[in-house]
Formats: structure tokens, C-alpha cells, sequence
DNA sequence: GTGGTCTAGACCACA
DNA sequence: GTGGTCTAGACCACG
């Protein structure tokens, strides 16, 4: 499961958001996106804390926010699990999440004077190359 | 000015990332979209900080970054004024600063799966509703 | 027995406090209450187990407390019985069982500055609903 | 201010509950029933942390679930203020902080059987010894 | 084995 | 000065 986990999460530890809102964003996504269904079991604090040479104390953390968040549940003494209230995601669910990153770069075309035209291409062009 | 001064920028304590920064990233897209032009004199620090209700250290901050950049250049005793070489922006060297944020948003849609194609369109409807 | 052994108990896993003490508290109320009476004899551990989908080992603990307390007896090889010293329990002793979690209800109630006469009409009601 | 502090929280660190949650419950009723008042200045992290004998963080942890839930708010650089939107209280409001507790209480007085009389005084009798 | 909590101490970002 | 984050390491509760 250690390879899983490896590829499961991309952390940059020197970005500027913190490494444990980092990872409870991306289990976020994945379980919306239904890459984590429902009931399926979440490598444990310490496999992703070796996993990425981070401290237990940090997965931790994220795991306590996705509990409190109902993301994931807490099989007592046995590690957690997808939350079965976390919804499959259709699109429009997903598409919520996408929002507020696109909303804060229609909020800054706008303060740039960029044409929604220009702006559009610009963010097809991005997703072409990310492909 | 002062009213001026209140109305040109849009400050939101309480968010995510700090205010120091929201006033960089506004006057840098205020400078290059061309609503603040070269030899524009800026604001005096007092002038910001009593208008939007910071403490004007943090004011300071902000336009120590902005002269360093070259946006702003201080004119002792004087004040600062919109640097010379702060050039108006062409299209592309608007679009440059607006690509950031467009990225993030690609990453993000990637992980969730999204469609290139509903991520534009969601985009597109949110630089409508914003106009 | 097993039918009898789903309807004695009812455990909430996603519970904050642990599934054996639960479990421990309800045999203690049973039995004080006089529903489960000296000499009556338990359901085995992993029949138990089996109906509530626990770890045989979680019910083995409770069991293993309930015995050190001597409100349960082990009949070597023949599983475990209510202990003949578990008094069928006076009013008196039954309601010493209650007071724990009344006193913390009143230092709550206390903290949020609630009358004492609200408190009790409060308490009041929720009996009544619950009957 | 310290006075003030070592007076305002009353921590039990041998108790069942982690300090953190103690923090956060204490914080929250005296929030609700108006001690605290919105715009009231919280002690700080430090503060606290040395009134109480604690470690900063675990107050930090419990300042950060309070600001998560909306009863606390953070001003960068200057502490925690008790927040705008975290209404004075009504009695109602309080009272259903007060419900769980007694929920629990009037559940385990059914499984012991006891009369709801027998409950109600016990209960008035503490209400009134706590006084 | 699992996650939870706490401590100690360091460093950073912000105002 | 404020709170936030991370690390290291210990201990506990649970199953």
C-alpha cells in the first residue's frame, strides 16, 4: 500500500498554504471525484507520514479535519475510512469546488482590464498544456 | 484624495491571505491595466491606513515591496509616486499575471476530474455574472 | 439466546465514548435495575460479538472490568453469570448510578447561566418525550 | 489581565476529556450565555497557556476549532476577538446546549428504571448543593 | 496495529 | 506583540 500512497498525495512543502491543508484539500478532490469511494480504507497516519517524510502529528491533523468535515469516519483502532455520507460527486458538485479558484481569477481579469475574451483563451490554453 | 484613496482599493481583513499582500497585488494591477499610469502620485501611508482602517505599518510594507519591484518609486519627503519604467502593459504582460491563478485552477480541475470543457464553460459563466 | 443477546444492548460505534465502556454501563444499569437478575447468565463473548459485530476482544474487556467489579461471576468453562452479590438494586442505588452525569448537567447549566428552574423543566420534558 | 484568565477556565488536565475540548465547550457557553460578549478580547494563546499550566499549542488548538465554528475570530497580529455573528444567547439557545446531557441523563435513568419523579428530584437537589 | 493528546522547542508570518 | 505551523518524541486509549 506504500506505493499507493506515495502517489496518491503530491506535497509541496515549501508552498505557501500549509502541508495539512494541502492534504485535506487533495482527499477532498479525490473523494468527490470518486477516485476514494465510499468505505474505502485511507492509509494509515503513519504510511503516509513515512510515505512523505512528514511528521504523524501533521497527517494527523488533516485526518482531524476531515472527520470533523465528515469526509472520512473513524473505525476505532483500526484506521479510517471514506465517510458513506461523502456523496459520489456528480459534475455539478464537482464543479463546486472549482469555483472559488475561478472566481478569484475572474475577480483579477477584471481588476487587470482583460478582455473575458483573452482571459477565456488564456485559461483553454493552460488546460491544453496541463493535459 | 482620501475618497479617492477609499475607493480604489477593496480590503478584506478577514481573508485568507494577508492584507500587505491583497494592497501589492491590487496596485500591481491597477499600475499595469493602466488605472494608475506612470508619475501618478500615490496615497500617503496615513492616507491608506486611516481611509481603510489598517495599521499603517502594514500599509508601509506594502509599498516597500511595491518600490523594490519597480512599481512605485519613493520621492523623499514627497511621497510615492507610480515609477516611470512601471510600463502601461500590454495584453500579454496582463495575461502573465493573471496566468498564476488560471494554473492553480487547471491543477485543481485535473483533480477532480473535470471536463476541460465544463471547467471553460463554468469560467465563462463566472466572468459573465461578474461583469 | 442470540435473538435475546441483539435487543440487551444497543452500542453506537461512532459513539464518543468507547464501545466496552458502553457496554460495561448498560450491564451495570441491567442489572442494578433488575432486569438482569443474580444467577441469570450472560450471553457468550462472542455471541455477543457476533450480534453487535464487535471484537470479540472489546467484549472480553468489558466483561473482564464487569467481573473485577464483581457485578459478574466466571463459571469456569460455562461463560459468565450475574454475580450473586449484585444487589437487585434500592432506589437509593440506582439513582447513585444517575448522579454523575446530573452533576454535569448542573455545572453546565450553570456555566451557560441557565436558571435552575429552566434546567429542571428542560429535563423534565426531555423524560417525557423519551417514555 | 492574567487574573482575569486563571479565573475565566477552570481545566481539569486528569479528566476524561482532552483540555482542548474543554477549552472549546467552556469558551462556547460563556459565549452563549454573554460573559463573553462579541468584540470581546480573548487572553491570548500565551496567556492562557501560562495561567493554566498549559502547553501554547493546546490552547492554540482549541482557539482554532472555536474560530473554525464561528464563535471566535481572528484579527492577524493582534488575537482573538470573540466574533460579531456569535449571538448573545437566548435562553432557548442555551438551553439546547444543555440538552445532550440531559438526553444522556434521562437515557440512563430509563435504563435504570427509576422512576421520572425519582430523577427530578435528584436533579433539583444538585442544582440546588451546586448553587 | 490504529488514531489522539500533550509537551517542548523552534521558526515563520503578520501587524 | 499576536497566532500558525512543523518537528520530535512520549504516552495513552482502543480493538
Amino acid at each position: 500500500m506504500t506505493t499507493h500512497t506515495a502517489s496518491l498525495f503530491s506535497i509541496a512543502t515549501g508552498s505557501a498554504d500549509p502541508i495539512y491543508r494541502q492534504l485535506v484539500e487533495q482527499v477532498r478532490r479525490l473523494v468527490v471525484s470518486g477516485q476514494l469511494a465510499p468505505g474505502d480504507e485511507m492509509p494509515s497516519v503513519r504510511e503516509i507520514a513515512q510515505a512523505l517524510a512528514l511528521n504523524p502529528m501533521t497527517v494527523s491533523k488533516a485526518y482531524g479535519l476531515l472527520e470533523m468535515d465528515g469526509v472520512l469516519a473513524r473505525r476505532r483502532g483500526l484506521g479510517m475510512i471514506v465517510a458513506g455520507t461523502a456523496g459520489a460527486g456528480k459534475p455539478a458538485e464537482r464543479a463546486a469546488l472549482l469555483r472559488p479558484t475561478l472566481e478569484r481569477a475572474a475577480r483579477e481579469a477584471r481588476e487587470l482590464e482583460l478582455d473575458p475574451r483573452t482571459a477565456l483563451d488564456l485559461f483553454a490554453a493552460i488546460l491544453k498544456e496541463a493535459q
